[in-house]
DNA sequence: GACTAAACGAGACGGTACGTCGAGTCTTTGT
DNA sequence: ACAAAGACTCGACGTACCGTCTCGTTTAGTC
């Protein structure tokens, strides 16, 4: 059985296509380019994705694969902060950007991007719950609050700012986002679980 | 000077460029779709607009043109609601789905849609200045309080639904944001002007 | 009766006609280009010819109905030897290139324009006649000889020059086809006429 | 090194090329036509040929290639007989009509096809100058006669006919323009060459 | 010298072809 | 036997020019 050089053919065009996605865009890249850039042959990518959708999608899986850290600081307060923060850093480099744009804008209508955007975004919500738990565990929240509305409380300044006003993407969002978030549950304006 | 049939046409034309624009989305959209819709020869649409995207600029910025009321309920939670419902309203709608869906789509990379996008966003900002003075003046919010940063809070929530959650952009949605954005003010939450 | 600055206008195109003939050649006239030319509206050059090829037919037509002279030297050889530099006048200065390649080159299939090829050639041969039934009656050439025939020999290498070997037209060229036509027909190599 | 299919492609293309030259003439030759036509997209045939002039110049070419035999009959007279029926030959059927046509629309303006003319004449002169040379070293020819005058001699009457007059090219025309060159270089109407 | 009808100016429009680019498929060839 | 190279089809782009059309605006001849 033939192994060949798979393996590393398709990290070489995934990287290349993340490159691409980073200086051109979704509706910019081209599979010639990549291909270039990875060193290869446009066929070559075409035998193993279908389209340039599927090789985005791929590229963007992996990435995305990287483990997002449960934080534990011991308080409310700071796991929130470190959630926001790795979100930023996430969203905020280089081929977070390309990841971005790519997931919420061109591609917004390609099935299998959105599929990713669905997924990226529910991983993230499921590894909040452990530490809203803890926090309502100790009285710090609400009990009954819903941990998927109370990240989304958090995080959508972080996509405001990424995908409206183009403003920078700082750990002093992470703080004022960590504050407009607990205030807000505190004041029980964020609803509770559908039960 | 000669009018011509000009205003009928650029006004089929715009139209029809919404549509597809609903239909298909910024990417699948076709000169030729459009004019055909538009019942014109792609020859017009190309005397009066230099490419697709000064076509799609154009018709979504006509689209936008619409008064954006500047609300005066009498309380500041009556007016934040008004103002989220509005926003809402605009964003709801089928040519809205599509506009935002453009406006994010091209945002990062062409020049004149991101314009447009920014636009919209300071236009919106700049109608809720007023309304957000007279609470501080009625003691409802804290002075100092930054115009800007709570019209963010307000429709972060609703930008998240638009373009990363996909949940259905309703008047509770509105009502929640509200609370949400006026908990965060009170508790200080949300930032001063830098002055 | 009202004529208009009819004339005025008329006469204005087909000599902006001709000059863009001799700057771009018939493939590359445009319409708009020779209504620009004669400082008057493409509209109106449209609205006194069918198309194109009616403007070009027409300015052609035109430049061409200068009066032939007959030649009358008292001898065969100085009326050939006239009659030749009299064509090499017409084809050499610039109109006559742009005429002369615009009739046998770009638009020989446009019957417009074949037909005018055709009614200058055969006026040509008309004017040759009596000068050469003259000779005939003098005896400086064979009874019996086709004036088409001969006048035809006399100005085959004119053409060839004109159109295919790109050499100069000059006066020693009307002496060199002049010797060679009574050279020819005194040999009884050009034949008589068919009667 | 990949061949492909290359060559048959071409070949079907510029076959193509002459077919629609003759039933459209250069004019009104639509690459779209061609390509279709050959059974081929429009896009192979601009991947191959810059443009349509590019198109037309190689698939003249092409059909021109063909050997020009060197007459060898013995005598002058058979030669320059055998000569211009084989000029006559070729130009006499549907592609040579077609590629004279061509080369007389673009002459004066497309280089790359005025250049083919240029190279089809002067390599036709070349091939006269043996027999010519032969003839001299014969006594049927005076000394020292420049053989391209003689041949331009031979065949301005057959061009005539080709572009002018539009009269049938047959093989009397041959004849005749024999007799005349033969007449006009023993009369000493044919100047020397110029040494 | 004012009036009216023909001619003109301006420029948009439908249409056809150009030459270009990229997506995705298919064929040929080399290893 | 299979995978790289690259030629091919298809569809859209944006451009140029043709010939048509509709308006207002001259301008020339008439009364």
């Amino acid at each position: 059985m033939t192994v060949g050089r798979g393996p590393k053919v398709r990290a070489a065009v995934l990287a290349a296509t993340m490159l691409e996605l980073a200086d051109r865009g979704y509706a910019d890249l081209t599979v010639d380019g990549v291909a270039q850039r990875a060193g290869v042959n446009k066929t070559t990518v075409y035998r193993r994705w279908r389209d340039r959708q599927s090789l985005v999608a791929d590229a963007i899986t992996d990435q995305i694969a990287a483990e997002v850290p449960i934080p534990d600081t011991g308080g409310i307060d700071g796991d929130l902060r470190a959630f926001a923060r790795s979100l930023i850093r996430t969203l905020a480099g280089p081929t977070g950007q390309a990841i971005a744009g790519t997931m919420l804008a061109g591609a917004a209508r390609i099935p299998e991007i959105a599929g990713i955007k669905q997924r990226f975004f529910e991983d993230r919500i499921r590894r909040a719950e452990p530490f809203i738990d803890r926090a309502v565990r100790r009285g710090e929240l609400p009990a009954g609050i819903d941990p998927a509305e109370l990240i989304k409380t958090l995080i959508a300044p972080i996509y405001l700012r990424l995908l409206v006003t183009a403003e920078p993407l700082d750990d002093f969002l992470a703080d004022r986002a960590t504050a407009i978030t607990l205030a807000a549950a505190r004041a029980g304006a964020i609803p509770g679980k559908r039960s």
